[in-house]
DNA sequence: CTTGACTCTCCCGTTACTGGAGGCCGTAAG
DNA sequence: CTTACGGCCTCCAGTAACGGGAGAGTCAAG
């Protein structure tokens, strides 16, 4: 006869665990003292205990241990065992697709890090032309939002990066601007009132702006002169792409939005 | 401005969710009611909406969406997302040895139900030999089970079937039984007052028995009819092999208990 | 004005436990 | 003799993320 205590030893449950499958029938001991309510178990229950650990690491219920474990007809047990199976398998299934778009996610979240740490330096690189999927309007750029949200409807699983804005005006309008919401899509796709074409790469003066968006000024300015300074000639539309910022699941704070600014340029010596 | 239910079909959660979500404080309406309670959402709370589906599907856990929702410091982005990789990668290994512990588990089940099939009937095979670890000892039948115990501990995950148990005596004996009591191992191993060798094999007379133990004697005398019609000679010792029976796992129903009794013999034109 | 759809709050139930309060019992030490 | 300690008991509350239902108030249309 063992007390509670000596049980929990045994089979590594806790005494909670086990006054607990007792109240739900599952180990109930072999005698209760009725003056004490002492439990005492023997060896058999530190069998059922093992397999009721066993089952339960097959991520069985209690509920479904409970049958197995007195169940007179064992037909059912395989029928038990393929539902179980199968429960399983989904969970496995639900969770491989979080940790695929975890991975996803974490390596967006690294490459924004990356951007990060060359903020506010002016680069000339080059870029490879590139396949998007815009609308082009004319009015405010805090419109822009629905823009970005019918792309992202229409695009849905197509779109392979951060969404962008191409600005045609060549000097900066409040009111009026003449701009184009767009999406890197992996192939050409038909869709609504949405132009889906190739933007063009070639040689670019690059600088990734980390701030609020009403300082972008400021980054534009830094770019102009890097561009004048070099007596390069700069090419519209310019592009900003949204690296970082609101609206992608969560806000984050504004000092840390990161926009990249992409001037397509032509230089003296091409 | 939308009512709950409006939002509710917006976002295909439930509105008893959205209430949830707004008591936790992740979904807050932008208006509710003070005379009639009524909550009231605007644009941003779909958006919000999505991202909280979205970061479920990545299996976060509501404390930790509110944390990455309102976080002004994205520093920590990262470092949450990867202790979900690691929480979700580790739930993952555990599921997918739940699920291998389950296939095998139907398999044998299936291989039960396979033996119940041809149960009661008597068979000719060949066994090949068998490498077994056992424990030969001498009194009651009833008292194997610690034998088994022993075995099980000693001999581990090298145990690769059925348990069976080995009768050295010609004929039936209750108290005084010369018995061995048997696991096939996968390969030699030494293990303290545990005989490890080979079975051999050869032709043999087989009967699957179905049912309760104390009625293995009727299909004893099957088995031994069959040997004697067949002018056999039965080879000592006779085999039990208890290939469904109390003692794993859950006790089952005594009429599905399955025990392969087993005769090696010499035939004539041998 | 009525009706039916919608919404509100409040409470309970789920799963498999865990933690804590408060109390009983027996033994050992001071 | 008192105190402390360890083991056991019961009962209550809390966890995560909702779901179900009661009972009451509200909205918009006919």
């Amino acid at each position: 006869m063992f007390t509670i205590g000596e049980l929990s030893k045994l089979t590594q449950l806790p005494v909670k665990t086990l006054r607990f499958y007792h109240e739900q029938g599952l180990l109930v001991p072999s005698y209760v003292d009725p003056d004490t309510g002492y439990r005492y178990y023997d060896q058999r229950h530190v069998e059922t205990a093992r397999a009721i650990v066993y089952l339960r690491n097959l991520e069985f219920s209690l509920s479904d241990i409970g049958q197995i474990l007195d169940s007179s007809r064992d037909e059912d047990l395989l029928a038990v065992l393929l539902r179980q199976q199968s429960i399983v398998k989904e969970r496995i299934k639900g969770l491989r697709k979080a940790a695929k778009s975890l991975d996803q996610f974490i390596v967006e979240e690294r490459k924004a890090r990356n951007m990060a740490s060359t903020a506010n330096e002016v680069q000339e690189k080059v870029l490879t032309p590139c396949l998007v999927g815009g609308i082009r309007t004319r009015g405010r750029y805090s419109d822009c939002g629905p823009l970005f949200g019918r792309l992202g409807r229409s695009l849905g699983r197509h779109i392979c990066g951060s969404a962008m804005m191409l600005h045609y005006d060549c000097e900066y309008r409040e009111d009026d601007a003449d701009f184009e919401a767009c999406m890197p899509v992996r192939r050409t796709l038909e869709a609504a009132g949405i132009d889906v074409r190739e933007l063009p790469g070639g040689r670019c003066v690059s600088l990734v702006h980390r701030g609020p968006y009403d300082q972008l000024g400021h980054s534009y300015a830094q770019v102009f002169k890097y561009i004048n300074d070099h007596k390069y000639k700069a090419l519209s539309p310019s592009r900003e792409v949204y690296l970082k910022g609101p609206g992608m699941i969560f806000k984050g704070n504004p000092e840390n939005y990161l926009t990249e600014i992409q001037i397509l340029v032509e230089t003296g010596d091409a």
